[in-house]
DNA sequence: ATTATCTATAGATCTATAGATAATGC
DNA sequence: ATTATCTATAGATCTATAGATAATGC
């Protein structure tokens, strides 16, 4: 059929991009092929010439979505630029767009439950988003620690956020992360300053 | 067949307990109504007589089982015993036994993706634990959003926890989020102070 | 007679596979 | 001839229902 040279690479990458956002937006275990298979425009058959299961899809989805994550992330250079980066994660924006959103706050307690090699995935990333972060904010295991309790609360709230109907609390719940979230960094630098 | 007066209140809360279970466990997509049943040795069609549907019987469970968290949180009467909570909340013991643990840890990103009648049940069980932890951090809005904080920090970390395969990494997380809180409630309650 | 549960099954999924089809590139 | 995708389907689920069964309490 009408196929040009690098047309699996492409359909491959149409494939995950369709499941990393259904994913998000349904949860790993709601999803099925099929529908992911639709929304790349291909059928269902044609899902097993590029993955050899959907544990194997979800693997490479995590590996692909958190990758892009934590370049996003990366761009953020000091502490200005990560509570910018963090207004941004908590706005309601994000939290109305899960499917093109933090991985971690729309499938954490799904990641807990897939095997122990889909979880080595993760952990390697959560390492090099949190190893990042924890650099603009001093570099030692303090700086790393309040990364962690900082990724941990955004992570939280915008979960909390996403699940309470009423826009008053869940707006309330966001700012008070976000307040919360600098006064952490914040203390973290004066830390350091003095 | 072999029943008594109550068999049936009997027999649904079996079901409930159950379900709770087993949604903390396998998440709420991925448990299967037979499988539910089984647990509570029961067969299949014997669950429509206690609930009209699977949405149903995750209403009820979601009631139910906050219902229960709240009371356990409300024995919490100062700072220092919200404190020891926070603690018992960000050990490993409860890291490692989801199905007996805080049904938002466990299920938060299936619940936002609910119905809203039922995102509504959640919402009001949340405010009341959010009101009871906020009161005791001072009562006003301040030591509310406080409590909102602090909560979203302790779900995000034990997920994270939870999804992390290195004890070390794990450990890391769950400590610094206690610290964390610790900083945030006591920099509130010296807010109060002054 | 009423009631709680069980048996059996319909109908709609879901993952995965085997073989057919139709385009490209030699 | 090779390759990417499609068609068709097997076999295992899943939710939900209808009717049978067997106990209790009048």
């Amino acid at each position: 059929m009408r196929y040009n040279k690098d047309q699996k690479v492409k359909s491959r990458a149409e494939i995950l991009l369709a499941a990393s956002r259904r994913f998000r937006t349904d949860g790993i275990a709601a999803s099925g092929i099929a529908g992911i298979m639709e929304d790349a425009a291909k059928t269902n058959g044609a899902f097993y010439a590029h993955f050899e299961s959907k544990d194997d899809l979800v693997s490479a989805v995590l590996d692909d979505s958190l990758e892009r994550q934590k370049e996003d992330l990366g761009s953020a250079r000091d502490k200005d630029s990560i509570i910018a980066a963090l207004e941004s994660y908590l706005s309601p924006a994000h939290r109305d767009h899960p499917g093109d959103g933090c991985p971690s706050a729309a499938l954490l307690p799904e990641i807990s439950r897939l095997p122990r090699s889909t979880r080595l995935i993760y952990e390697k990333h959560l390492k090099e988003i949190l190893d990042g972060l924890g650099e603009k904010m001093g570099g030692d295991s303090s700086g790393m620690a309040t990364a962690a309790a900082v990724f941990s609360m955004a992570v939280g709230a915008l979960q909390l956020a996403r699940a309470v109907p009423s826009d008053d609390l869940s707006g309330m719940i966001l700012q008070s992360a976000v307040q919360a979230a600098e006064q952490l960094i914040t203390s973290e630098s004066d830390k350091r300053a003095r």
